[in-house]
DNA sequence: CGATAGCTTGAGAGTACTCAAAGTGGGTGG
DNA sequence: CCACCCACTTTGAGTACTCTCAAGCTATCG
């Protein structure tokens, strides 16, 4: 999943239904914590999460590291390029994911579907990522985690009485190399959010929408 | 063009070659600074850089820019989301640009050595686009600079004797959007680098990379 | 040769970072 | 079951980097 400006768009299913595509290979079950990838694998496999979150990232050799994208039920991961991985990829969760293989994605003599499925999935990767860029390269430390909440609270969010909340399966560090700040600079963002009666946390994984507008507008650039 | 840490592979020619590829559309030719497309436009073409170099951009409601990304001759540019185009497309100098229609990317029935083509382009400006996030969100002002100088070197300077010349079409205002800085911060880093005796340059369009080594360090942050 | 757009430089302000310490919660072992 | 430990989060103080606003400078083009 990207952050981006919300967008009606955004929220449907990516690739929609792959059931019915063919050949049905298991499914793969990965525990919190561990490495399905790394960059510079090959690629020999995508795949769709099922459940659970993973996280992309890459890494500089200081160990700077930029989390490109949170992966979430129903997100393609994987693409290749030049046949090899560009990102490691890790499980925040116990995660179960559906292979496809990477044939599928180069030809479509196999399952015309499931190709053209895949191709739009990595289109779609395209044009959020150009969000993301929008979000890293312009906008100030309010702005990237009031953008980050509304497209989790639109996404993965559940509806809580009037309100909606946000599970976080990732730590104040994914979030911030996600955001290109520093822990310390998300945390003190959320205090902020809390202080000024727009979100409230609690044990800092869940969070709760209370000004789901003041948080948009927050994510826009309305002056705070 | 993308910006990232120099790697062998990433200059190579993205799409190998398309000659051969039919049915053939005449090229279509645009000014400087006309728009080719804008944000929101739908998709009938991708276009291959014949000559020339165009800009991508989106926009914020406020007028913040990010640059996503320039395409120099050999790039394909004009991928769609949902049928749409993400970016605007704007020429930086006269263009030539040779078009393919839309379908052929998402479907190989036409041509599918075209369709694998276009499909690989795809892919290698994912990977392209990770590398840019690397740098917006991690990197400082002239760890920036100097990764873009070194990837435009790669790609497109010139030999000058001993030296290595880059002529830049865009202006440090486009410079600054891509890497999400100021022109104020582009242009002090120039001269930062100027007083260094790593680069010099002329007219502020030519500039030519004296310590390719030093230059190379700065952009992955050997610090300072 | 003057006008204008783009580039550079300067001074000062503000945001996010660094380093440091205290608080919180979950997990483990006694 | 409780206490301790460890990892993560929050808060604090001070710094540094980049931005903002402003003015000069430089090229280019009529």
């Amino acid at each position: 999943m990207y952050v981006t400006i919300p967008d009606q768009d955004m929220f449907q299913t990516p690739v929609g239904d792959l059931e019915s595509c063919t050949p049905k290979i298991p499914e793969t079950r990965l525990k919190e914590g561990r490495f399905l990838y790394l960059e510079g694998d090959e690629v020999e496999w995508l795949y769709q999460v099922t459940s659970g979150v993973v996280l992309l990232s890459r890494l500089l050799a200081d160990g700077r590291r930029q989390v490109i994208a949170f992966g979430y039920p129903g997100d393609i991961i994987g693409f290749p390029s030049r046949g090899l991985h560009h990102t490691d990829c890790m499980s925040l969760t116990d995660v179960r994911l559906q292979p496809y293989r990477r044939a599928h994605l180069e030809s479509g003599e196999g399952d015309p579907k499931l190709h053209l499925a895949l191709l739009n999935a990595a289109l779609l990767e395209i044009s959020a990522m150009q969000d993301h860029f929008m979000m890293l390269g312009r906008k100030s430390a309010i702005e990237k985690l009031a953008s980050f909440l509304c497209v989790f609270s639109e996404r993965v969010g559940e509806d809580l009485g009037p309100f909606r909340q946000i599970t976080l399966p990732m730590s104040r560090s994914d979030i911030a190399d996600f955001l290109g700040l520093t822990t310390e600079t998300v945390s003190r963002t959320f205090t902020q959010l809390r202080k000024a009666g727009i979100i409230s946390t609690d044990k800092s994984d869940a969070v709760v929408i209370l000004k789901p507008t003041a948080l948009l507008g927050l994510s826009l650039g309305d002056e705070d």
